[in-house]
RNA sequence: GCGAAUGUGGUGAAGUGGUUAACACACCUGGCUGUGAACCAGGCACGCGUGAGUUCGAUUCUCAUCAUUCGCCCCA
């Protein structure tokens, strides 16, 4: 076939799909704890919607949003972030006035940005992530920041490194914002193009600047924290006294400004290195932001959030080696011997399913032996042979794959003979209802 | 947007300016017509990303193009 997956989007299948299945559900079920609640919005939005609050001086909404017209004219993006698309729905359905604040809510889907793909790096991605909407608390932003450690915890990932940062509430960063221009101006001629840009639109930006000689004239650079209001100051404070009782450990990187506009106040960043020694840099990150849902014509008030890429945490998992216990391994593979024996050997492999055994029957002529070695290669612990003879007798022979022993039973006793041996030697389901006899309930 | 590497079957891959494109794994068939191994005998790329050029002749040389992968920028 010559059509081929769309650059930067790559195909979750089979063992990847039920490892992703596992991280999002681990993530739900802390979000769930948290009190945050599932919001899905839709993929595509109007593009105004992230020139207004992704900002138009962000490289997301500068080369890498994914924008085209409808039939009817209308610009619209698949969406390159959650965050803008959460808040338009809280501010269209008026949740600011009808449900208590502050609104938790989560998410978890596929996000698009148009950038040359590489490791760790796709034009189709998956986020999950939360934000909090009308927070007036700093222990609001400390509990999502707390969220996320929690779940990367949970997972099993043991040397998260949290990177956080304050840029200040309104009047620091017009204050800093201004000693910015005053330090650049005399420079700016010799940096970059793209900071000759982000000197216009958002001098904070140049801080981000990776060239060489450019980062020269950074590091002169006046520093946030000496521009910081008391107030901020204190606000920033609290989120590190609040930290230090949970012992999260952080580090206070003032470097870190974020590639979005509407950040204000605590910025974040979980970053992680494999124990191979591979740095996948940051695998979420967040922060507050102070005039976002203002911006999306809702009332003035503060949201903070966070976000996960869940390719990245795969992947980092992955080469921790905390995904090898994921298996897709199926209980019981029936052999029919015969033509005769498939019509008998589907009936019964129907039984079997609706009790809830993961069960395949092999309908394709095959040797005795390929049957064998199918079933192994499924993972099925119990084969179930069934020829003419036994049909004319009314059996099946059931064998326990692994300890290759076999015992002719009767049709009548077959479910009693599969639950007696699925039943002994395994923790009771946690569904509890001795019905579900999968082994894939971990955090459910 | 910039830079680098790679492109041979189902998979991993070797290879050469010229007759049958190694080898291994996988798979299929038969030996063995009801039991997972092993063994034996066969089968399995009319093709070496695509297009053009050089040449008597190209999978092998040149150019272009596309794709993949990786790095930079930026980001999850």
């Amino acid at each position: 076939m010559d059509i081929k997956n769309v650059k930067g989007t790559h195909d979750i299948i089979l063992e990847e799909a039920k490892a992703y299945d596992k991280i999002e559900m681990t993530m739900k079920s802390f979000a769930e704890a948290f009190c945050f609640s599932e919001f899905r919005t839709p993929v595509i939005e109007p593009s105004e919607l992230f020139q207004r609050s992704v900002g138009e001086s962000s490289d997301v909404v500068r080369k890498e949003m994914y924008t085209f017209l409808d039939k009817g004219d209308r610009l619209l993006a698949l969406r390159p972030e959650f965050t803008a698309g959460i808040v338009r729905s809280f501010v269209n359905n008026k949740l600011y006035a009808t449900r208590d604040l502050p609104l938790k809510a989560y998410y978890s889907g596929p996000v698009f940005r148009y950038e040359r793909p590489q490791q760790g790096r796709y034009r189709q991605f998956h986020q999950f992530g939360v934000e909090s909407l009308g927070v007036e608390n700093v222990l609001n932003d400390v509990e999502s920041l707390f969220l996320g450690y929690v779940i990367l915890t949970a997972l099993g990932l043991e040397n998260v490194t949290l990177k956080i940062n304050t840029l200040g509430d309104a009047s620091s960063r017009e204050a800093y914002r201004n000693a910015l221009k005053g330090y650049f101006e005399s420079h700016i001629k010799d940096m970059c193009d793209d900071c000759k840009v982000r000197y216009e639109v958002n001098p904070l930006r140049i801080l981000d600047c990776k060239v060489p000689s450019d980062h020269e004239i950074v590091l002169g650079a006046p520093k946030m924290s000496d521009y910081l209001s008391s107030e901020a100051k204190a606000k920033f404070n609290k989120v590190l006294i609040a930290l230090d009782e949970m012992n999260i450990p952080y580090e206070i990187d003032d470097t870190l400004v974020r590639g979005l506009d509407y950040y204000s106040e605590l910025v974040f960043e979980y970053h992680y290195t494999s124990k191979k020694g591979v740095n996948y840099g940051a695998i979420g990150a967040g922060g507050h932001y102070d005039n976002l849902v203002e911006e999306l014509d809702g009332p003035k008030m503060a949201g903070v959030g966070f976000s996960f890429g869940i390719e990245r945490v795969y992947s980092v998992l992955k080469d921790d080696g905390l995904l090898d216990d994921i298996v897709d391994d199926i209980d019981i593979y029936v052999m029919p011997l015969s033509e005769k024996a498939k019509n008998q050997a589907f009936y019964l492999t129907s039984g079997l399913r609706t009790s809830g055994y993961k069960t395949e029957i092999n309908l394709v002529d095959s040797k005795m032996a390929n049957m064998f070695k199918k079933a192994d290669r499924r993972g099925a612990k119990l084969g179930i042979i069934i020829g003419d003879d036994e049909i004319a007798n009314g059996t099946v022979i059931v064998k326990d794959l692994a300890k290759k022993e076999q015992e002719e039973v009767a049709i009548d006793d077959l479910l009693d003979k599969v639950d007696a041996f699925f039943g002994e030697g395994q923790d009771e389901c946690c569904c509890g209802d001795g019905e579900c006899h999968c082994h894939d309930h971990e955090g459910e």
